[in-house]
DNA sequence: ACTGGCGGGACGTCCCGTTGAT
DNA sequence: ATCAACGGGACGTCCCGCCAGT
């Protein structure tokens, strides 16, 4: 018999996560200190500790979800579709992805971890970029894997781009990478 | 007249420089704690903090450094050279560069000192690219900066990705790169 | 006319007790936290600071109840009785008087409330040793608040070594109080 | 090339491992809380925890000193002379012995620990006893071992005795136990 | 009656940079 | 010039007890 409803726990965690994800964008994850997190949730730490055992908890929860939405954009909508989200998207998204990567870089056992996340989504990836390279939308004078290698490049380059503040215009990147992947 | 040359000062400076690059591409910059930078450097808070300000300084001083080679090598042999580079000479060079854009990100004062650092080298970069726009070399139904843009765009995802420890092929990339930025 | 029974919130009263016991001597009166006790009396934060209101009032009811219970089987058993008491019942009971008598220790107000618990008691046990003088069942060149803090002291140190956790042959230990006291 | 002597450091030394002592001494292991340590000590947590890694490490190394130096004084002066030491000494000596002793109580790791801390010493009490028994100084009719425990349970009494307060008259104390471990 | 969400204080640790000693 | 002792602030965590909600 919980003292309050799943329902009010549910928008709890959800208030706690959208707070959070804007504090850790704006400051980092190490910037993000616990006095910032409780006046960006707008709850005390009693009440955030008692959602997410700690801080990394908090933060990792965060950077999941993000990454199997991004999973589900580019099999919906294709490359360009994340793309433009990120583009559009409010920059707290950004800020998880990037200062995940900071953390992974340093940390190789979070690296392994985080890895083997969502093997399934890439295969799926994967599989598409072949089958676009046998009915020739794609050139196929590269390795299916390196294609998508690039695209992920691509796709960190502009998180850096726009997480450093840089005004990103994204059209001309899509014709771009277009180009570049287009047969030749 | 000092108590010792300026060539040992130099000297110092060059081994705080060296072992603090080592040290907060391992660890990043938080992680980069100052026992771990005596440690790496092998000299005591006392010798470095005579040498720079704080460890912010020593940070920066890293980061313009390697700013201003990235410029030269760029001018010199071209993107693919930069991107080769960067393959080669992974770990220190591009955990700095790593860690300077995060700070970027979260520290909008320190942008702007940045961002205007080296105008002069942008600009010829900026300048080249449209020379080659004029000899059929590169496209030309895009902005010079957009073409620039867009290689530093993928710059960046080199080196987020090398940063993270994927292994990546460079030849592929600058194929394709290549494909992008030829006159269609 | 309460909403539950008085019997109910007796038994509850003793769960709380008793599970209380338990978690405090296992973990020590600091190292018992709420979240243990909530676990080892299987009721929550609530309820329990319904029937007590702080940590301290719950730990002080079981180390009265301890005392109390201390000074019946003395003066029923005499000193061997309470020795092969302590010897018997090793864990909880020995847990809670060591504790208590670690926070007497240190809290010289604690130590005058407690001191002045059951006078009464203390007097009826100084009485018997004066009458076994009396009748040369115990030695009396020395005076009864001598001996019965002799006796004590043995107590207490019994109940470091069993609350240490040390293997305490009782039998010995009765046989050198018996040749202590005995008349000379 | 340090800063300071090294007589400098073996008197900081000192003068933190006094004045936390005092600190443990009167509040506890919990209570001696780093600020007032800090107080006590008068010197800043920088300067306490570069001599002592951690708040355990200092209690620890306390706890190690009386420990050696009790098992001088009972082979140097005998029983008695243990006893009357405690009892003229300080109570600081007294709080951290009982505080190590409650925490022996609760951890079973430091309890392996501590007790193979000095088994040689020991091994002389144990030796002495044998020998007073030989020469018919003490009784026989009981093990050396039971003997020694004895008088350890009595020490350990008036440890908890001094350390709660209570007023205690030594020799009475003396006259029952050598009456107890006299030949009958 | 009982639950557990929640506030906010305090804890031990560790960090950075200053400073006095060598 | 170089050292390491030292001050004192800030960190993430965890704790106790109040009280709103069931």
């Amino acid at each position: 018999m919980p003292k309050v409803s799943s329902a009010h726990r549910a928008k709890r965690r959800r208030q706690i996560l959208d707070g959070a994800r804007k504090a850790f964008s704006r400051h980092g994850y190490e910037g993000a200190t616990v006095p910032r997190l409780e006046k960006a949730i707008g709850l005390s730490r009693g009440a955030i500790f008692s959602y997410f055992p700690s801080k990394w908890d908090l933060f990792y929860a965060l950077a999941e979800e993000d990454q199997a939405r991004a999973g589900e954009i580019w099999l919906e909508e294709g490359f360009g579709g994340v793309l433009r989200h990120i583009a559009k998207e409010r920059p707290e998204w950004i800020g998880v992805y990037f200062e995940l990567t900071g953390m992974l870089r340093t940390r190789p056992e979070l690296r392994e971890q985080f890895l083997k996340r969502s093997p399934e989504v890439n295969a799926r990836l994967v599989e598409r970029v072949r089958a676009m390279q046998r009915t020739a939308e794609l050139r196929d004078d590269l390795d299916a894997e390196q294609l998508g290698r690039f695209m992920g490049i691509v796709l960190d380059g502009i998180v850096v781009a726009v997480a450093a503040g840089a005004p990103v215009d994204i059209d001309p990147v899509i014709r771009l990478v277009s180009a570049a992947i287009a047969p030749q």
